[in-house]
RNA sequence: GGCGCUAUGGUGCAACGGUUAGCACGCGGCCCUUUCAAGGCUGAAAUACGGGUUCGAUUCCCGUUAGCGCUACCA
């Protein structure tokens, strides 16, 4: 029936606030349908509640999106700017019969209180105790043309509902949850037009799927009992109604849906917090997704590449933050380090580390300080906490290394004499620092490993940093000895 | 309340009538080792419950329970 061949998504999010992890997912599962399908990514906001809308928002989640590598390729559509064209819908609905006005006060309808519009009881026909099993129609929907001229006359605010039939069934095709189908009986006639003249979700979605002729339309779980009404909207306007994947819902550790009381949920945080947008989405990818096989680590080609609705469960999955960590530790280990060296260099940006940091001036030494540094980080932001000590000079001795490490008296002493011994070395390298220390300990009477932790709180300040010797050699034979100094003086004067 | 969806270890996914129910995160142990990671090996841990159907149910059907969603002039 749908006349469009090309494939046609959208990512449709309210900004009535931040993209959250659900959002994100919802965006990221169209953004890989439509790269998989050599489809056509659009990006909607939906803003027609001026109540709840925060303008201020979309940006974020523009932001996020771009953060995520979610790129759209129309858009984005606002709906506040199209409020003719739903007006105009409703128009030609109420015209053609399938729509009626309601001069209902708002939530007596449901709440069952007296009508102001009509003067009668909405809570409609069975309300005899537990008996009301289907959805009551809108008293309104019966009212004759001197009845409306009555209350129009009276200024009476009017709504436009749907004339939801009475009889029959609505199906729709679900490639997630199957074909569906609902007794017309259940739906409620809802509105479609507030009577301020705003469109109500139901209509605005169906009114813009249509004109941006959207052939599937994904989106979160919980649209999936509302589907009916659209569907029926579809076949009032005489359009075809598109194909429906509803993805399950991300819930927080407590199993409830997520939100602001379950810590960080929106996309922002995560990016703020030192997470690779590429780990991240390969996290989201799964929670709801899964390529039919055991594969965990999949790069955002592969994702693309394997990516299918067919894949999507549709049972609702918690976000797991420790599970999301650990692909934040596989993408901060695997890749190339070329890949990650733009995400380091914001990060030091970020902590004004930058400047006048090696590291802003000898790319080669930056990509082997990041590859010595990186199988011990978790998150971007250990760069400039505990690996500090790499990019800048005013570096502290951490308490519980100084403690651990610099519990002997005779450290100082031998530091000392290291940075003697290190610097008479005809050659500053791995091997040889290496011999001088152990033949230091030898001589001293001292494991090794005893002068190896001390030397390297006191060349980083950190009792958990990279292996000594490579550490030395990245740092270079200058700095080494200026910190051995400065650590013999901190000894003797404490 | 009504309608609907879902149900595999603590968590995320596999097994789409026949497997000793698999993988990963997390947790415990061991190895490696210069701290800590990473990595390797390994251990504990699941088919919500009750009925069917079938030679045979994690898998199909029904019920119960639980969770979630919708039931707004929110989206």
């Amino acid at each position: 029936m749908a006349t469009t061949q090309h494939l046609r998504v959208r990512f449709a999010p309210s900004p009535t606030g931040y993209l959250h992890v659900g959002g994100a997912r919802t965006a990221l599962f169209n953004w890989l349908f439509a790269r998989h399908e050599k489809g056509t990514l659009l990006l909607r906001i939906e803003d027609t509640d001026v109540e709840r809308n925060r303008p201020e928002l979309v940006q974020g989640i523009l932001d996020g999106l771009k953060w995520l590598g979610i790129e759209w390729d129309e858009g984005p559509f606002f709906q506040s700017q199209r409020l003719e064209m739903y007006r105009a819908a409703a128009e030609r609905l109420l015209a053609g019969g399938a729509a009626f006005g309601c001069y209902c006060k708002p939530a007596a309808y449901a709440g069952g209180d007296a009508a102001p519009g009509t003067g009668e009881e909405h809570a409609g026909e069975g309300d005899d105790e537990g008996k009301a099993l289907k959805a009551a129609p809108c008293p309104c929907r019966d009212l004759n043309d001197a009845e409306r001229a009555a209350r129009h006359s009276q200024g009476i605010p009017r709504a436009i509902r749907f004339r939801v039939p009475r009889t029959g069934v609505t199906h729709f095709e679900d490639l997630v949850f199957g074909a569906r189908e609902v007794q017309n009986a259940e739906i409620e006639d809802f509105v479609l037009l507030r009577s301020n003249g705003l469109p109500t979700y139901q209509l605005s979605v169906v009114v813009d799927d249509i004109d941006m002729r959207i052939s599937h339309v994904i989106r979160g779980a919980d649209h999936l009992s509302n589907t009916p009404k659209q569907v029926l909207i579809y076949q009032a306007l005489g359009a075809a109604a598109p194909v429906f994947a509803h993805v399950p819902l991300i819930l927080g550790a407590d199993r409830t849906r997520l939100s602001k009381r379950h810590g960080a949920t929106s996309v922002g945080s995560y990016a703020d917090e030192g997470f690779l947008p590429e780990a991240f989405r390969n996290f989201l990818a799964l929670l709801g997704w899964s390529p039919g096989d055991d594969s965990e680590f999949l790069r955002t080609g592969e994702l693309i590449e394997r990516f299918s609705l067919g894949g999507v469960s549709r049972t609702n999955a918690v976000f797991d933050r420790a599970k999301l960590e650990w692909y934040n530790t596989q993408y901060l280990q695997k890749p190339a380090v070329e890949e990650l060296l733009p995400y380091v260099e914001a990060e030091l940006k970020r902590a004004g580390l930058w400047e006048g940091s090696q590291a802003s001036g000898d790319r080669a030494w930056f990509a082997r300080a990041v590859d010595l540094i990186r199988p011990r980080t978790r998150l971007l932001g250990d760069f400039t906490g505990w690996a500090r000590a790499f990019f800048a000079e005013d570096f502290d001795y951490e308490a519980e290394a100084r403690e651990k490490f610099w519990k002997d008296e005779r450290v100082g002493g031998m530091l000392h004499k290291l940075a003697g011994a290190l610097e008479a070395l005809p050659e500053f390298n791995h091997d040889a620092c290496d011999a001088a220390l152990r033949g230091l300990a030898g001589a001293e009477g001292v494991k090794a490993g005893l002068l190896i932790n001390a030397t390297r709180v006191a060349i980083v300040g950190r009792a958990v940093a990279p292996p000594l010797f490579d550490t030395m050699v990245v740092l270079g034979r200058d700095r080494v000895l200026a910190r051995l100094r400065r650590a013999v003086a901190a000894l003797t004067s404490a």
